[in-house]
DNA sequence: CTGTTAGCGCTTTCAT
DNA sequence: ATGAAAGCGCTAACAG
C-alpha cells in the first residue's frame, strides 16, 4: 500500500505545492477520477472506497482546486450579482437574501456595481462572464442591447430583479412599480387629500422611481386631480435630501396636503424635518413613502409606506436560480414578489 | 491571410464554442502567447502586432476566459470578503468601500458571511481559498486556530478588518474598540453624569461590543463610578431592541442619568422611544451611541456618538491589499483608521 | 462501479 | 520582441 505520507512527486512546472486530487488518489490507492466522483457524486462510488478516500482527504487536508474544476467543467459555482449601487439599502437587502440562499447551496456570490451606468454594466458583465459563473443575477430590465444579446446567447440562467416587465432576458423577479406608485396615490386620494406632490431624487437615473411616479400620475389623472412633481436631479436618496425636499415643498407649495416620496429614506428625512420644524403630520401635511424600511415604524408619527419584501425577493430569486441550475424544473420564469400598503400614522 | 471569420476549428472535447485566445491568435497571425502578452503586458509587444491583435480581439468579440488564466497563473483576481453578517449596516459600508476600490483595479469581490460562527468561517475560508483568490479580507482578529494557520501558510495578502490588535495574521485595518468605549465613557463623565449604564445586544457573539464595554468599564473604575451593564443576549442590534432596552433601563434603574449604547442602531431606537414616551433627552436622560450612522444627525435630538469612518476603512483596506498585490511596497501592515467623538444634542 | 485518456484555455518556462 | 512546448488540477467522454 502506498497509503502513507510523502505523496508529493512531480511539480515540473511551477506548482503551488498544494495537495492535489492526485495526491489523495495515490494515498487512497485509486484513480484521480474516483476521488473526484467520491467528492462530487458520492453515490457513484462504493461505500468502501468512499470511506478510504474520505480518510485520505482528511489526513492530507485536501481542499479542491475549484479553478481547475471550473475550467474542466466550464462552471465555477459562482453567481455574480450586479446592482446599481451598494449604498442603497434596498439592494443590500436583496443581496443579503440572495447570498444567504446561494451560500447554503454551495454557490458563491460575486459582487458587481454599476453606479446606474449601463455602459459599466455591459463591460462588467463581459468580464464577469469570463469567470464561467453558473448564472447571473442583475438589476432591472433595461440594459445595453449588447448586454442583453450576450446574456441571451450565453445559455445559462439569468435573472433580472427589482422590477417586473414583459420583456426579460430569461427570468424575472420583482415588483410592479407602476402598481406600487398607483397604490400610494389611491391611498392618499382615499384619505381625502387633493393637493398631492410626488417627490424624489435622481429619478433620471433610477427609472424605477419614475415608473412609480407614472403609476401615481395616472391615478391622479383618472381622478382629475392635478399632479405635481418635485425632484432633485443630482442628489442621492438620503435623509438629508428628504429634509431638503420637505422644506422646499413647504416653501414653494404651501397649500400641499400630502407628499408622496419616491422612497422611505426621503420620507423618513421629511418626517424628521417635520418634527424639528414642529409641523404636525398628518394634520398639517401627510407623508407617504415606499419600501417599508424598518425605521419608518419607529419614527413618530409612524410612516405610511408601501412595503416590498426585499430580503424575500433575494431569497426567491436565488431559489429560482437554484431550481434552474439543478434542472429540477423549467419553473416559472417570472415572479411577482408583491407589495403591501402599510398604513400607519403619517397619513 | 487567415484574417477573416470561421475561426472555429477543433473542439474535440466539450468546448463551449466561445472565442478563445487561439482564435484571436490565428486571426492576427501570431502565436497565442503573443495575444496573451498584448492583453496583459502590452509593453512587451510591438506596437504593430499589438494593433493587429487589438483589432482581432474587437472583431471577434474575444473575452478572456479568466478561469483558464486563473488556473495557469494560480491567481483569480478575486478577493473574498468575509463578514459576520450582511444585515449589519457597518459591514455593508466597509464592503462598499472595499468593492468600489477593488473593482476599479480590476479585482472582483467574493462575498462571504459567517453569522458570527468561527466554524463556519473556517470552512468558508477553506472553500474560498479553492478559488485561488489574490488575497483575503476577513473580519476581526479572532479565528479558529486552523483558519489562522492555513491563512498564515497561504503566502498571500490577508487583511483582518474592523478591530485593531497586536496579533494579526498578516495585515490589520481597524479601530481600537477599547479606546472607543473609553472615549464615550469619558465624555459622559465630563458631562457630569454619574449613574451610567452600558447597553447592548448579542454581545456574547459580537465581542467587539464587549471590548468597547471593557474600555468604558475601565474609565468608570478609574473614576470610581459604579459600572452598570444591561444586555439582551439573543437580540440583534435593531431599532426595536434599542427601544426595548431603553424601556427596560427606565423601568429597572429609574435613577440612571446616561445610557451608553453599543451602537447607533440601538441608540437611535432609544431616542425614538424617548420621543414617543415624552422623555426629554438629555435633560431627563442622556444617550450616547457608536458608529456615526447618518440617521443620528437627523433625529431630534441629534445623537451624540463616536464616529468611525466605515466606508473609508474599506477603502484603506482595499488600497493596502492592492499595494501588496502590486508589490509597490511592503507597506505598513497595521492601520488605525481612527474615530471621532461627535458631540451633538443627546448628551 | 472504476479506470484511461484527453483535453478545458490560458500562462509559465525556456529558446531564439 | 516573439514563439514552442509543457503543463496548471481537474472532469467529460468513453471503455470495461
Amino acid at each position: 500500500m502506498n497509503q502513507n505520507s510523502g505523496a508529493r512527486g512531480r511539480r515540473r512546472h511551477r506548482g503551488t505545492d498544494r495537495v492535489t486530487i492526485q495526491d489523495v488518489a495515490s494515498a487512497a490507492g485509486v484513480a484521480a477520477i474516483t476521488v473526484s466522483r467520491a467528492l462530487n457524486t458520492p453515490d457513484r462510488v462504493s461505500a468502501k472506497l468512499r470511506e478510504r478516500i474520505d480518510q485520505a482527504v482528511a489526513s492530507l487536508g485536501y481542499v479542491p482546486n475549484l479553478v481547475a474544476g471550473g475550467l474542466a467543467s466550464a462552471e465555477m459555482r459562482m453567481i455574480p450579482v450586479v446592482v446599481p449601487s451598494l449604498s442603497i439599502l434596498t439592494f443590500i437587502e436583496v443581496i443579503h437574501g440572495i447570498q444567504q440562499t446561494l451560500e447554503e447551496a454551495g454557490y458563491q456570490v460575486l459582487l458587481g456595481s454599476t453606479d446606474f451606468d449601463l455602459d459599466r454594466e455591459a463591460s462588467l458583465i463581459d468580464s464577469l462572464l469570463g469567470y464561467s459563473p453558473s448564472g447571473v443575477i442583475l438589476t432591472g430590465l433595461r440594459h445595453h442591447e449588447r448586454t442583453a444579446r450576450r446574456l441571451n446567447s450565453w445559455g445559462r440562467p439569468v435573472i433580472e430583479i427589482m422590477e417586473l416587465g414583459d420583456d426579460c432576458i430569461d427570468m424575472n423577479v420583482g415588483v410592479d412599480n407602476y402598481a406600487v406608485g398607483a397604490c400610494m396615490a389611491k391611498h392618499l386620494l382615499a384619505r381625502g387629500f387633493q393637493r398631492i406632490a410626488y417627490l424624489g431624487t435622481g429619478m433620471d437615473r433610477d427609472y424605477r422611481a419614475m415608473q412609480r411616479f407614472e403609476g401615481h400620475r395616472r391615478v391622479l389623472e383618472e381622478a382629475k386631480v392635478e399632479c405635481d412633481i418635485l425632484f432633485r436631479r443630482d442628489e442621492p436618496s438620503s435623509y438629508a435630501s428628504g429634509r431638503r425636499l420637505f422644506l422646499e415643498a413647504l416653501a414653494t407649495r404651501p397649500d400641499l396636503q400630502a407628499l408622496h416620496f419616491a422612497n422611505d429614506n426621503l420620507a423618513a428625512g421629511a418626517l424628521m424635518e417635520a418634527n424639528r420644524q414642529g409641523v404636525r403630520v398628518p394634520e398639517e401635511i401627510a407623508i407617504g413613502g415606499y419600501l417599508g424600511l424598518s425605521l419608518g415604524e419607529h419614527l413618530t408619527p409612524q410612516l405610511t409606506t408601501v412595503t416590498v419584501p426585499r430580503f424575500e425577493m433575494g431569497v426567491q430569486a436565488a431559489k429560482l436560480m437554484l431550481a434552474r441550475l439543478e434542472c429540477r424544473e423549467q419553473s416559472a420564469s417570472r415572479m411577482d414578489i408583491g407589495y403591501e400598503l402599510t398604513v400607519r400614522e403619517s397619513t
